[in-house]
DNA sequence: CGTCCTCTTATTGTATGCAAATATGTGTGC
DNA sequence: GCACACATATTTGCATACAATAAGAGGACG
């Protein structure tokens, strides 16, 4: 069957040969993770495990793991008996992760101010520079990457990674929610506020790095759609099929 | 070794019989959760899937689903092609889960200054009523519960579910943090700080609320043993069953 | 006597099969 | 023409069977 039924767009990942061997299940979570976050994966999406277990070659019982991993990261709903679909976070849950970022990485550059080198400044130059470069040439896949790389990065130069991979979780969230709310906040507005961030990081000054970093997050939730009128919209027009 | 194998102390959970209905791999997530939190699984412990899906009488797959969803949360650890074991966190990780409790907890009293309600502040402390009475009886698993849920009863007052859950997961491995590097921090001497803490929050004391937060989570990495030779003193004497 | 190799055994990783629940399609009655 | 009920088909939930890998025991050789 030619399959009409929207081919689900999961593209079995960069198919390094041997990450077959170091994990099947782990490919299958990172290419539905990436296939969300890069918006080939719409919220509510019905995601059947045959069909994924087609795409990847693999049983549903590894599907079914990728599946239960991702629904820990909530990326993807487990309604019981009836399958498993991509995310829809409500209205409440977008403010309450923007809320606990906001928490996280103002403290988190609060700190980092009184421990970051020259070096690392030089660091998030360069990435600014690949910020500035994916937007300009509009690559929104990468823009999108390294627009959230960049506060996972900063959480990695304070040396904690159990920081880093929470950090890592919330972004995927708060992707999910900018697609699934239509954020109006530009990608450049954003990459210049990660520029004047880092100046204040150079600058070592804690508390304006903090209000900055504060204010980003607060200004890409503003931009969201967050009101019950266009949620409801996007419930009412949720692809059915 | 006295208990040569040691028969794996999981009780099945408090077994309402309807629970297994509504997941049976959620009854052996939180038995195993448990049992690491109250002591009866040492760091390090093999968990082995056909023995534990002997305990539960159910078939190793849900056992699976449930070991995954635990190493999720750090509080088990998954060697490939070796099996299951309860986590021992390293003296980095240990100090890197305080510091994101620190900076997540600091920022969520001072926030939570602003909105508690007189009718919370009772709640509180009735909270603290009930902390002391448990440590007063000595009873272990319930003030080591209590002492806990306490974070977690103030991140619900903020009426913000995923800070809950999150704090939740931090604080079952700090659990496992406590256990592994043998706190000298009294029980007493939390239940106290967390008095101290409600009596900010009363006052509407922002500062002194986050302030005292913070010196409460830094006395209890403080009073952990996390010098290296300790440490490689656990890891020798980890059960080598 | 110690070391290395091989064979055995136990445990994990993956796939498949079967039962249960749900969604779908058809027909009948009103 | 619409709604409800029954039958069918698809999909999930769970268990079991098989394959692959690693640990351990035993023996042979140096």
């Amino acid at each position: 069957m030619a399959r009409m039924r929207m081919p689900l767009k999961i593209v079995p990942a960069r198919s390094a040969p041997k990450t077959a061997s170091v994990g099947a299940t782990e490919r299958i979570v990172a290419s539905i993770t990436t296939a969300i976050v890069e918006r080939r994966l719409m919220p509510g999406t019905k995601l059947s495990e045959q069909k994924i277990a087609d795409i990847f070659q693999v049983s549903r019982t590894l599907v079914r793991q990728a599946l239960n991993q991702l629904s820990r990261d909530r990326l993807v709903t487990l309604n019981p008996a009836r399958g498993a679909s991509v995310a829809m976070p409500s209205v409440d849950e977008a403010r309450q992760v923007f809320q606990v970022r906001a928490m996280l990485e103002g403290a988190m550059v609060r700190q980092l101010c009184a421990l970051i080198t020259d070096r690392q400044i030089a660091e998030l130059r360069t990435h600014l520079h690949d910020e500035a470069a994916a937007v300009n040439r509009t690559d929104v896949p990468g823009r999108t990457r390294l627009l959230a790389d960049f506060h996972v990065v900063l959480a990695r130069m304070l040396g904690n990674e159990v920081l880093a991979q929470l950090l890592s979780d919330l972004l995927s969230r708060s992707s999910l929610i900018a697609l699934m709310y239509q954020s109006s906040h530009s990608a450049a507005h954003s990459q210049d506020e990660h520029v004047r961030i880092v100046d204040a990081l150079g600058a070592r000054d804690a508390s304006a790095a903090a209000r900055l970093m504060e204010h980003h997050i607060s200004a890409v939730e503003q931009n969201l759609r967050l009101d019950p009128h266009t949620a409801d919209l996007f419930t009412a027009l949720r692809p059915r099929g």
